[in-house]
Parts: C-alpha cells; structure tokens; sequence
RNA sequence: GGAUGGUUGGCUGAGAGGUCUAAAGCAGCGGACUUGAAAUCCGCCGUACCGCAAGGUACCGCAGGUUCGAAUCCUGCACCAUCCGCCA
C-alpha cells in the first residue's frame, strides 16, 4: 500500500509504474472517492462537534430546556446514522481502491512483459559438459531409489513425492550448510508458523488478489506458500528499534502452494511441487532508498555465494516490469542450469518494497528525530528444498549413474558420492 | 471441546452511563538546585485524520447494538490467563 498524500501528489509517477509493470490501476477512481471521503469526513465531524457541544449542554440543562435540547439531537443523530452509512460504504471502495494501487518499480527494472524479457545481470560458471548422455533427476533418483514419485502421487496426488535414504540425507546436508553459510552473514535463524492467519496475507501482498494460489482451512486460515509471510507479521502492529542496525533474520518453513495457474508445467519432479522446504531471508531496515539497495545487493550475493558453495552454475537476472509483483520495486531471480532441460531454472527471487508491506502491516520504528515511520522490507529466498536437489544432482551425475557430492556438503552428507555399490 | 476470569497510554494500574480533556505511580524529555551526580522541586510527556491556522474528529482488544450521551450497558469475534478433558 502506499501514501494517499503520495498518490495524489505523484499521480502521473504511479501511472507510469503500473504502466511498466503491465497491471492495471485506477488512480482516477481512487482520487475521486479520496475526495468523496474527505468530504463526507469533514461534514461528519462537523456533525459529531456539534453532538459534543450539545451533549455538555444536556448535562446543565433542566426541565423543559433540556427535553427541548434532547430532541433536537434525535433530529441530529438521524442525519448522522446517514453520514456514516456513506462514510462506510466509500471507506469500502476506498480500501479496495488503495490495496490495488501497485508500487513503484525502480528505474533501473528493465521494461518487459514476462520472465522472457528478464535481463542477465550476472553469469557464473559455464553449463556442465559431459562426457555422456546425462540424465535428469528424476531418472537418476528413481535409479538409485532416494526419491519415489510413482507412491508420491499415490498418497499425496498430483506433485507429490518422497525423498528416501541419502534424498533425505542431501536435503537435510543442505539446511544444515544454509544454516552455517547464513548464520555467519549476520542473520538470526528464525523457525516459523506456516499457518498463519488472514491480516499477514494482506500485509504481505499476497491478498486479496492471490486467493487461488493459496490453500486455506476450515477455520479460516492459509497455508503460507513461503515464511516470508510469518516472518514479516512478527512485528505487525509494533514500533521496532532500527536505530543501532536492520533486523535481519534467517527463517525455516515448510512452504504450500497450489500452483493453480501452472497446471501443466513442470508435471514431473522436484522442480514444481505444492510442500516443499524453504530457508528465507527477510530484513527491515530504516526508510532510506540507499540502505534498501544496499541490502538488496547485499541478500542477493548472499544467495549467490551460496550457490557457489555448492559449485552450481548460474545466471542473475534483473527481472523486468511485468514480472514483478504488486509491491515489488525490485527484483533479482538467481537461475541454476538445470541439464536436463538445458537451460536455467529459478532457485531465489530477491525483492525490495520500500514501505508497501509495512504500510500494510503497520510496522514502524523511531528516526533520529523521535518521528514514527513505516520501515523498509526486503526478502530473499536463501535456498529451497527439495528443487535445489534438481541441480545438484543432475549437475553432479557421474557416468555410472552415481552422483558426486558437492564438496560443501560432504561433511554433512557423510559420503562423498551417493549411490556408489556398497555404500 | 467445557468452565471461569481478563484485554485501558512505553510499563504498572484506577475508572462501574454525563467536565474522561482517562487518576496515580514508574520510565523518558526539558529546567532549577549542584563542581558533577543522586535526592528534591517545576514543567513537558500517545497515535491518526481534516485544517494555512485557530481548532476539530476518532481511537480504552476488534466489529456491531442500546442511549440525547458509552472505556463503562448488550451481542458477536479475536486474543491472554487458570482449571478440566484430549494429546505428539
């Protein structure tokens, strides 16, 4: 959500944005039913002044005087109850108006439609060669039974899977490296809700619009799709010290999506799932563009470095307007080649808001002065599993059919190849 | 799932239909006194919206209702605490 003061002074700016991120956006509409409310505000407290200042007389008042003075103020009250039906009815579409209103994206977003226009800003190592005809994940888990797709869509349905023996093992060595990898750039580790009520959802972003991809309860809550979500409404509604430095956490979720516009995608495998595992990255910091870039740059690498870690070629992309969300200002997809599909496939998005999500979620902290302002919000993926095992195995296959461990894993693997005779 | 009691400013906490413009204390800020500090004394000390301003309005968990008037009464919901039941 942004400023209405904002709105109405950078009219033409918002357009502009919402234009570059091919949504639209009612501006027009929403000034007009800003001054439709601002007006209907005014006459009403105009109205309840008056109710106060007869109010008092009442109280002095005797007899005749005061039962005179009474039923004036059922005649006033009458006229009130209709103010406020209005009020109420225009605060509704002034509401919804105000959660449609997209973010402005930042000037260096590359212009495009989807992810096909997304730019390289960045390219690490070069795609595996091999010396035979590799296989893709699902052929060489299946082979060497550490994942069973067949079972998974018989218990769980479509997308899903289990991991077996050294699978569990692998996915377990990479939440341990993420642990150590993130802890150490100064990131607290955070554990976090996945069902998480309906107010963090808004705050976030995600709702209204996204009710389709999300999986809801009987009793009215949803399935987080990342533990972005709980982790920024750990401070909803509270004024946080930012005066010494960011807040700054590492979270751990289990993560649902429905993945109800991609029914045809990715049908098999670990690449597109509905539960899958995910270590986040989310800070606030003060409301300074500066310190946002800096920490957006700074998330991104982070991740990067990881990947590195894990010795996995990659490509960054700066994703263009149309591919960003609602609130996103900007944003970084980190993309690991993928053999299989020879190409890159999208392990971490990293995107900065400014105070879209805090607005939302009324998270707000002291500058120097003492003045309250709504913080900034950034969030990254530091690493997802299982599809992270995507490119590690089907970049580390080896001709036999075993698969290399990547050396960063090993000591939590406890091998160094999976899948060798014997072991 | 059942029962009971709660939710008031940064914190503690009074408040029970009409100066609530929310007592008081603590914490915080400014000042006096002091070489400095403590103690003491004086003053200030919530947020949002509208307005050039004066000022006005709203907010006592949230949403409704009753009333000329609601922190206060009624209804629903959320959350917290304690007890019972169930349980990894």
């Amino acid at each position: 959500m942004l400023d209405i003061h904002f709105i109405r002074e950078n009219a033409a700016l918002i357009k502009a944005g919402a234009t570059k991120k091919h949504m639209d956006a009612d501006i027009d509409g929403l000034l007009a039913v800003d001054d439709e409310r601002k007006r209907l505000r005014q006459e009403l407290d105009a109205k309840r002044a008056e109710q106060n200042r007869r109010s008092n007389e009442i109280q002095i008042a005797k007899g005749a005087e005061r039962e005179k003075i009474i039923e004036a103020m059922q005649h006033l009250k009458n006229g009130m109850a209709e103010s406020e039906e209005r009020l109420k009815n225009v605060m509704l579409e002034w509401q919804r108006l105000m959660l449609t209103v997209p973010n402005i994206p930042d000037m260096s977003v590359p212009d495009g439609v989807d992810d096909a226009d997304n730019v390289e800003v960045k390219k690490w190592g070069e795609p595996t060669a091999f010396g035979f005809a590799p296989k893709d994940h699902i052929d060489i888990m299946t082979a060497l039974d550490i994942a069973d797709f067949g079972r998974g869509a018989k218990v769980a349905g479509f997308r899903g899977y289990f991991l077996k023996g050294d699978g569990v093992l692998l996915a377990n060595a990479v939440w341990q490296l993420a642990l150590k990898h993130f802890s150490a750039k100064g990131l607290s580790p955070l554990s976090v809700p996945s069902l998480v009520r309906r107010e963090a959802f808004l705050g976030t972003g995600y709702l209204p619009q996204g009710e389709d991809d999300l999986y809801k309860t009987q009793d009215g809550e949803y399935l987080a799709g990342t533990a972005e979500v709980a982790t920024m409404a750990y401070y909803m509604n509270e004024t946080i010290d930012l005066s010494k430095h960011p807040v700054q956490f590492l979270s751990f979720s289990p993560c649902f999506r429905r993945e109800a516009g991609a029914h045809g995608k990715d049908v098999r495998g670990l690449i597109r799932v509905h539960e899958f595992f995910k270590w986040e990255q989310v800070v606030l910091c003060k409301a300074e563009h500066d310190e946002s870039v800096r920490l957006h740059e700074w998330l991104n690498r982070n991740t990067e470095e990881f990947i590195e870690l894990l010795g996995i070629p990659y490509h960054t992309v700066a994703n263009c307007g149309g591919d960003l969300g609602l609130g996103q200002v900007k944003k970084y997809d980190i993309e690991l080649w993928v053999p299989g599909e020879n190409t890159y496939r999208e392990i971490s998005s990293a995107s900065y808001f400014h105070d879209f999500q805090t607005r939302r979620l009324n998270i707000r902290y002291r500058d120097a002065e003492g003045n309250l302002k709504f913080a900034h919000s950034l969030n990254s993926t530091a690493i997802p599993t299982p599809r992270i095992l995507v490119s590690i195995i089907e970049n580390y296959q080896q001709a036999d059919g075993t698969i290399k461990v990547p050396e960063a894993l090993v000591p939590y693997v406890g091998k160094s190849v999976i899948g060798e005779a014997g072991r």
